[in-house]
DNA sequence: AAACTAAGTTTCACATAATGAAACCAGTTT
DNA sequence: AAACTGGTTTCATTATGTGAAACTTAGTTT
């Protein structure tokens, strides 16, 4: 039959739960059907289901529906066991202290970049709704640095998959170019954004590594053309490569979560 | 047969996602059979197709399942358009400035607290690490002042579900303690938090309601009894109340949101 | 090295639960 | 009042999920 999701029910409830996060704001059931391959009383019965479980909330004043608060419940479990945040905040505090520009931690998920972490350039922070953000893994610093450290075939798969649009003038439009850039970043070792997602905005990127090499994430320091360029945030190199490496070594020994005691501290 | 979960097998498998969560650890299939009530084949299928639907990391050199990537996606709508945060931000960051303590938003999730944002004391914040966490409604602040102004059998079949731990000597360990207490704040229209949670802790804090007077979230500013004493924190109360009712108006107005831009700024 | 054991994975007959065409039920519009 | 449109319910059909039992490692013991 036509394609659908494999993993069977659960899958295409989540393929449902998916969907409605896409839109980015509250829908109806109707718009949701549009988009949908599932025929109407099917989805119908997937989003009472979910909003029974909460991973969907109902409005019904406005008839709409949005992601629930389960999962942000969850979320909150999946952040601090799955990602390097826990072992990279410390890290992460100094370089913010230390810079004095934003600062962010990414991960790659799929064949994006996932924003786990992020500090402010001096407004004490609003995190969390940065924190879960998705970028294109082709035109962020972040995104260009890990891709360089995957190996050759993971590289292809996810270069496959990314679309390619336009931002700036400066955006890397093509597989190729991509790969060149890969390439230069494979060698110096860190990478830069050179406007490439967004008008003004610059930003120098480092992989994290475990020890053989293989990626776990990767931090930048961003800024404005009106404030710096791309020689300045050069001079981030060393302290970004530092934390780096501090990051690493946590991670590393940090691997057995032995039994940390769950809550130390109350809220 | 035995008690399940409804919601057929989508219901389920979050169930199964639900524990692994639980464990707030890395944990192996036979850890979590062992609190399962499914048989093993089932839960093994289970894990499978939510490991493979990212809703759950799979480390296969510790054999350990931990919630995965997919949740923190999804929350990040979830919490963008499902809670108060983007409401409140601007209010939270200026209370935050104002009074230089830690302060919390919360929302009730079922019978629990669900912090939404914080802004820390001094340093600059590490806070999706907070936000996403439940705490208990029976000896929070924010918990009981939004129990205090839920309908008369709403607070009821909260009050049933509330496990009555006592944390500290001063938690109110009984529903009759409980509901004297949320008589006098809806008499106040304010609470504290007599170090019933942590010793040494103390908050005030105050219910966000809707014109209508249904509760939408609470706000809270927390100290330490080094630092100061109930009386103090009660200089709180009209900034607290200030800012609950901006919060408020901004969420009356802004519950159309009317196709705002997606993505104004990049990440 | 043969005999246990425990943890994880696969099979397969069976029963349950998901499916979706069609029908139904408001409200709205023509 | 007839013809939409958006949402909800029914119900026979079928696909899916189910779990006892069997199997496969890998790790211990005798």
């Amino acid at each position: 039959m036509g394609r659908v999701t494999g993993d069977g029910t659960v899958g295409k409830a989540l393929e449902v739960l998916d969907q409605v996060a896409a839109f980015g704001r509250p829908v109806r059931f109707s718009e949701i059907l549009a988009q949908s391959d599932f025929p109407k009383p099917t989805l119908y019965r997937f989003l009472q289901t979910l909003t029974n479980q909460q991973m969907l909330a109902y409005d019904p004043e406005r008839q709409t529906y949005t992601p629930g608060l389960r999962l942000v419940r969850l979320a909150h479990t999946a952040w601090d066991q799955s990602t390097l945040a826990p072992v990279a905040r410390p890290h992460l505090d100094a370089l913010s202290k230390a810079v004095g520009e934003t600062v962010h931690l990414a991960q790659l998920d799929h064949a994006q970049v996932l924003y786990i972490d992020k500090r402010n350039a001096n407004n004490p922070v609003q995190m969390y709704s940065q924190a879960g953000k998705v970028g294109p893994a082709y035109c962020t610093g972040v995104g260009k640095v890990m891709l360089a450290f995957l190996d050759q075939d993971a590289v292809e798969t996810v270069i496959e998959q990314q679309s390619f649009h336009g931002f700036t003038d400066h955006t890397l439009d093509s597989a190729d170019a991509l790969r060149a850039e890969l390439s230069d970043i494979r060698q110096n070792g860190y990478g830069f954004d050179r406007e490439e997602h967004e008008p003004g905005i610059i930003c120098v990127a480092m992989p994290i590594l475990t020890l053989a090499g293989r990626v776990l994430g990767a931090l930048s320091v961003t800024s404005t053309t009106s404030r710096t360029n791309l020689a300045g945030l050069e001079a981030y190199v060393p302290i970004l490569r530092e934390t780096a490496d501090k990051i690493t070594r946590d991670a590393q020994n940090w691997s057995f979560p032995d039994y940390q005691t769950k809550e130390t501290t109350g809220i």
